[in-house]
RNA sequence: CGGGGCGUAGCGCAGCCAGGUAGCGCAUCUGCUUUGGGAGCAGAGGGUCGCCGGUUCAAAUCCGGCCGCCCCGACCA
């Protein structure tokens, strides 16, 4: 991508609205906009983020044996009277009425939705299990939005809703979504903590929210240092096998947040407990037959008698991760985006365009990186140098590649990586090879 | 929903208390000079002062109402 033809309104100044760091960072980096409260949209800096990090999501549940389908924002009332949520769910749920002043709503989940799908489409427990997932656009009319994508009223989230058997069956979903969403969240760069959690209104009787480590995160969160040296990327996991050992050694160890936390009875020694800040963005839950009881969402057993199904429901925030992700890798300069989730994987810099040199050079290494299918944001403006470096610092993209008249002169252009500022001078072949490698 | 704050040019702000026809920095445009970490000089453009009403010869400024946004708290992916 050409920068001079991009549509990237980076913002020198904060705006005032915003307090917290990646809420100024979006801003600033062009990824967002407000539109009212809690309500943003996202510019294509933003965008690409978002859909790096919805892909992520999306390759794990996949692997995870889920299946993808798209539900709708608007829902009917009807759906909701049916689980008894229409009433219980209080001026958090947007209420609309369409011309025929039928009631609807904005959905703040999907669970009734899910399950009239369900119920309607599957009745023997031959085909059991399942997991459908989607990835869709909520609304909770929050009493205080705040912290930007962080805690808006709209949010993209991906949601998972099991379907099984029996108690046992639906442990194996839970489980087989607990560990998806460890390798999801380590694939982000993150350090994620699974915590025994509330079920809250959703439900039920077993549930961990996974909480991801960030200096400026909105709750304090104490565990045990093990939780912090396991690589879940580095097992090799087969879903259709056992997990609950993989489970069981994430669940053994101590791990609160601080509304739960007491230092009391805390097992962990103080001097080996790692206390951390930490940011919710995800949330897994196993409610039994909540919805399916009274919804009607029943399977005919083996025995030949009608049983409800067991579900489970499994949410990550999507949106909120954008920032989350931010809040965990940022420095005074700006983002630094995790390889992963990077919106370009190469900021090319062309320290002074116009020269014919510089302007011949960085051409030519945006064409091979692009025929090489290496994403790069080419900054071709007539800038100055000083301008460029710190855009392109602010837009935290992990590798810049500066292509100046100076360098040029020796033969050689320069390589930085944002993480850790570490800079090399490479020949252009050298560092075309390191960054297609 | 309780408490507090703010709304003046795209962004950051001053002006309001002591009413007199709107200003500063950044950004934008033009020209010249500069050119490796957000350049300098000169010039230019851009504002229903959140909205409605009231007071007054005169309102950004005073009064009343409304709307929006932010922060703290209680609540949440």
């Amino acid at each position: 991508m050409r920068l001079s033809t991009y549509f990237l309104p980076t913002l020198k100044q904060t705006p005032a609205e915003a307090q917290i760091v990646s809420h100024r960072l979006m801003l600033r980096a062009g990824m967002i906009r407000q539109s009212s409260a809690g309500i943003y949209s996202w510019l294509p800096l933003g965008l690409r983020v978002l859909k790096r990090i919805e892909r992520i999501v999306r390759e794990e549940m996949d692997a995870a044996g889920c299946h993808e389908v798209l539900m709708p924002t608007i829902q009917p009332a009807d759906l909701w009277r049916e689980s008894g949520r229409y009433d219980d769910y209080g001026p958090e749920m947007l209420r609309i009425k369409d011309r025929h002043e039928r009631d609807m709503l904005y959905g703040p989940t999907n669970e009734e939705q899910i399950t009239e799908i369900f119920r309607g489409a599957v009745k023997s427990y031959r085909d059991l299990p399942r997991n459908l997932y989607h990835i869709q656009w909520k609304f909770r009319d929050e009493v205080r939005p705040r912290f930007g994508v962080m805690r808006g009223r709209e949010f993209l989230m991906k949601d998972a809703y099991s379907f099984d058997v029996d108690y046992a069956g639906a442990k194996r979903s839970y489980n087989r979504m607990f560990v998806a969403y460890l390798r999801t969240f380590a694939r982000m760069g993150l350090k994620a903590v699974p915590m025994r959690a509330d079920t809250g209104p959703i439900g039920g009787d077993l549930s961990h929210e996974f909480v991801i480590l960030a200096d400026t995160g909105e709750s304090a969160v104490y565990c045990h240092p093990a939780l912090l040296a396991h690589d879940v990327l580095a097992a090799d996991i087969d879903y259709r096998g056992d997990l609950e050992p993989v489970v069981e050694e994430w669940t053994r160890h101590y791990a609160a947040t601080d509304d739960k936390h007491d230092p009391g009875s805390c097992p962990v020694p103080a001097d080996e407990l790692v206390t951390a800040r930490g940011i919710e963005v995800g949330h897994i839950f196993y409610f039994a037959t909540k919805y399916s009881e009274p919804m009607g969402c029943a399977v005919t057993t083996a025995d030949g008698d009608s049983a409800p199904v067991h579900q489970g429901s499994y949410g990550i925030g999507i949106s909120r991760l954008a920032g989350a992700i931010i809040e965990a890798s940022h420095d005074e300069d700006g983002i630094i985006w995790p390889d992963s989730v990077a919106p370009f994987a190469v900021g090319l810099i062309n320290l002074k365009s116009g020269d014919p040199a510089c302007d011949t050079a960085a051409g030519d290494l945006y064409a091979k990186l692009l025929a090489a299918g290496v994403e790069v944001l080419y900054d071709d403006r007539d800038e100055r140098a000083g301008s460029k470096f710190a855009n392109m610092d602010l837009i935290g993209v992990p590798w810049q590649l500066v292509v100046g008249p100076r360098g040029l002169k020796q033969g050689v252009v320069e390589l930085k990586r944002r993480a850790t500022g570490e800079c090399h001078e490479l020949s252009v072949d050298a560092a075309l090879s390191r960054l297609v490698g």
